[in-house]
DNA sequence: GAAAAAAGCGAACGTTCGTCTTATTATCAC
DNA sequence: GTGATAATAAGACGAACGTTCGCTTTTTTC
């Protein structure tokens, strides 16, 4: 009842790391099961199906989300500081040597969001919370007067999503490291636009 | 010499239509031959190996890019009118029936920026050539007085692209239509910042 | 340490994949 | 119309795919 989970543990951690480059319809079981050194038939039992293997990639992946994005922003202010490090937080993270193809999610949802299915549902649901997060991190910072009233949490938190999809593809498909900062540049001019005390 | 091109046009045809949706990846030479009733081998001659089936669908999408959002805006007068209108005839035409998957290229873009090869340096080369005709729409705008001085044209194109990488997406993954309006907004809010005489 | 349970392995399954060779049919120039 | 040529078809190939089946090994429990 131990080392199972140790090695499915170990099997999710490939997993989204290729994912991230190939995508989950790129991840086969065979060569996972080369990559690990390990049988096929092993590795397959740990998971009922490959759309089973796959769905259990996304929930690793949020997990890894949350621990290296989310949570450490709560050690930030609320408000616009945490909402900064939550941006930080997402990049660093993209850019970490456990993730060789960037964010998984992203990636995940692009690939995925033409195929309806479990995945899909996931994959969508997965996004939402995302931008809620996003949004609800914009409504703090403007009661906290970082932001002006009336400033759109919605909008705001799409844009972000935006200049981060952007940041990613740019980075990866030109291989252009001045991709992250310059969309970080553009995330501080579009707060820029919505600060109170500095507005133009 | 007549009979092959009309044949190997309906191919690519079908094949954008399917890739908008699966991915280049997704793209199978024997359901392409199901979908369009001939056999296997027949659809195979026309293409000496299926990454040249994948290329040459890029290159015909990048053509009904260029017909479809490029062309049309000539019509415009150069500046500011003519690059809304490359962004509000992008929009429509990934709307398209043609298109049940949205717009190839970005989706294909997304697809390989993390797998090396001829595949990714075409997209690569095309997605630097659409920011190129972003960024310099946005330098006649300038010129032409439409937008300040010191707006700088690739920061700008950077941030259409990602307002247009987030609609879509929101609007496939969510499958909400209003993901559309909300881009658009944000393109006119980003423009306006930028725009002389109303600047705040 | 023995018994029970979990974990992993090896081989085979039916499909589908891209690709190739050989043959047949359709098109086009004369 | 005939002959040359282009276009398509039929079929088979080896490899990889996800999946299943017994069987063996390892780990855990008592």
């Amino acid at each position: 009842m131990r080392k199972g989970e140790r090695t499915k543990s170990a099997i999710l951690n490939h997993a989204v790391a290729t994912a991230s480059q190939l995508g989950l319809e790129g991840l086969s079981i065979g060569s996972l099961a080369d990559r690990l050194e390990m049988s096929k038939s092993g590795l397959f039992a740990h998971f009922g199906s490959k759309e089973d293997l796959q769905i259990a990639v996304v929930h690793q992946a949020r997990q890894m989300f949350s621990d290296h994005v989310f949570t450490p922003a709560l050690h930030e202010p609320a408000g616009l500081p945490r909402l900064s490090a939550i941006v930080q937080n997402w990049v660093t993270w993209t850019r970490s040597a456990d993730l060789p193809g960037g964010c998984p999610i992203t990636a995940a949802a692009y690939e995925y969001d033409d195929r309806p299915g479990a995945l899909r549902d996931l994959l969508s649901q997965t996004l939402r919370e995302l931008r809620k997060t996003l949004a609800r991190s914009v409504r703090v910072a403007v009661e906290a007067g970082h932001l002006r009233v009336g400033t759109e949490p919605e909008q705001l938190a799409f844009e972000i999503l935006g200049i981060y999809l952007a940041s990613q593809l740019e980075a990866r498909l030109f291989g252009d490291p001045e991709a992250w900062p310059r969309g970080l540049a553009s995330f501080e001019t579009l707060i820029d636009r919505y600060r109170t005390g500095t507005q133009t």
